[in-house]
DNA sequence: TGCTCAAAAATAATCAGATTATATGATGAC
DNA sequence: GTCATCATATAATCTGATTATTTTTGAGCA
């Protein structure tokens, strides 16, 4: 299973607990739309897994908490508008990405990117400390010294951007994190194909970010930040419609 | 108490069950720093409500959905740390502000704004239908129309900013508007005493942000929602210093 | 015929008493 | 001193019941 770094962070230790099943099926169904919006949530027992109403109603409460769900007396439990869920909650994000990888929401989740990462270097660059700005460095070199799409190159390249949002220095942008980590971590299982010169390329990206930062040149951390997330999506796209041509039964699979 | 539209969304209608009290009696007392990082949240009854055990462990899993609590077997269930709190969150928004409404954090949200709403603005302008046009201007009009600072004035002035996010065709961005809202409601209780040319002026700007999204002039769009949210946190953090100074006792009540 | 109000029913909310599973800390062996 | 084993505290899970709320339904009245 995708080895999410802190995102699958279920109550105990145990990742897949009762509760943990139940939560993720009711919204693997809510999201995928096998149940509608205003549609019942079948009562205990009515999906597959058989558990105690404790478990079952701590999963509704859990899926409430993410707009998932709304709950009525007399009317009963249904599954809530698209418009309600908390798409940039992580948990959210893994099960949309899981339940319907489209083409749009990919590209919207890049959007957002857009908006977010390039501010988030510039304020770094502003407001960076030294350490912060050594973090960085060590995560470029981190990706920089292994080979390209390795396993510690992914997480260094994940931790790269990280940094940058946390030496932004604004808790609020930091919740948009799983936004980044989460397309990324999506957009490495289509990229392993690409061609080495595009690699190098988003290489040499990280790098000057990370020397705009360093050196404190915020508009050169801006702009360079803004091609890195262009030529991420763009990547990302081309991916997308060619393991679409290569694979067309996994559409048909469904 | 703060007459959120559409925020509080209960379980059930009912907006103080005894599940609501929990859990908002816990969020603030973790918000707040009263139960500190790593500090084990009390048992049952260990804080003034006593409640059976279902009503607790289930507002426990709702506050663990928010990022807020962290529960481990043998340790107990604890606080977590802040950098957990999924802060763009409506809940744990509107448990921010009443918790902590330091300036920092304001100015952090506005900051975040800033980044959004003149983006959002440019897609509306590309991206928008002539219903959503009509809904922005029936807005602006819908402000412009009555008293400033009445509820009307504001809940259209929110409906405002809520349309032109809807209209950027962006799903993941509508999560945001949350952020907006919040902001919103809590700078006007504030903005009561500016001054009527800041406030026309202000009402001037949402008349060109609105005339550039019909006309689909989008770099006209984005720079002058660029102005609004900067003046808008000028002003608050101008009401909010002013605030300070009339009533220093504010602070010694904590 | 149309409206208002009250009773009923369905479902969520709440309660109380258990057992099981798990991770942590202590104990002991090597 | 390091490792494995065990005890224990706590969360996780289960069960069966009562209470509260809201929608529906229908009875009564205009």
């Amino acid at each position: 299973m995708q080895t999410y770094n802190e995102t699958r962070r279920w109550p105990p230790g145990s990742p897949d607990s009762l509760f943990a099943q139940v939560v993720d099926t009711i919204a693997i169904a809510v999201i995928s739309g096998k149940v509608g919006e205003g549609a019942i949530i079948p009562n205990e027992g009515g999906l597959g897994i058989s558990v105690s109403r404790s478990v079952y109603r701590e999963a509704l409460k859990y899926l409430s908490a993410k707009g998932l769900i709304e709950a009525r007396p007399r009317s009963g439990t249904r599954a809530a508008a698209a418009s309600h869920w908390n798409l940039l909650d992580p948990d959210v994000l893994r099960w949309s990405l899981a339940a319907r990888p489209d083409e749009k929401f990919i590209r919207d989740l890049y959007e957002l990117r857009s908006f977010i990462e390039p501010n988030a270097a510039r304020l770094a660059a502003l407001r960076r400390t030294d350490a912060q700005a050594l973090a960085i460095r060590k995560a470029y070199e981190g990706m920089a010294a292994v080979e390209p799409y390795s396993e510690f190159n992914i997480q260094s390249d994940v931790l790269f951007h990280e940094c940058i949002i946390d030496a932004s220095g604004n808790p609020a942008m930091r919740c948009l994190k799983s936004v980044v980590t989460t397309t990324m971590m999506w957009s490495m299982q289509l990229q392993l194909g690409r061609t080495r010169e595009d690699y190098l390329s988003a290489l040499s990206d990280h790098r000057r970010v990370a020397e705009a930062i360093e050196q404190q040149e915020a508009e050169r951390a801006y702009s360079v930040m803004s091609a890195l997330v262009q030529d991420a999506l763009a990547d990302t796209l081309n991916m997308f419609r060619r393991r679409r041509a290569v694979k067309p039964f996994k559409e048909a699979a469904e």
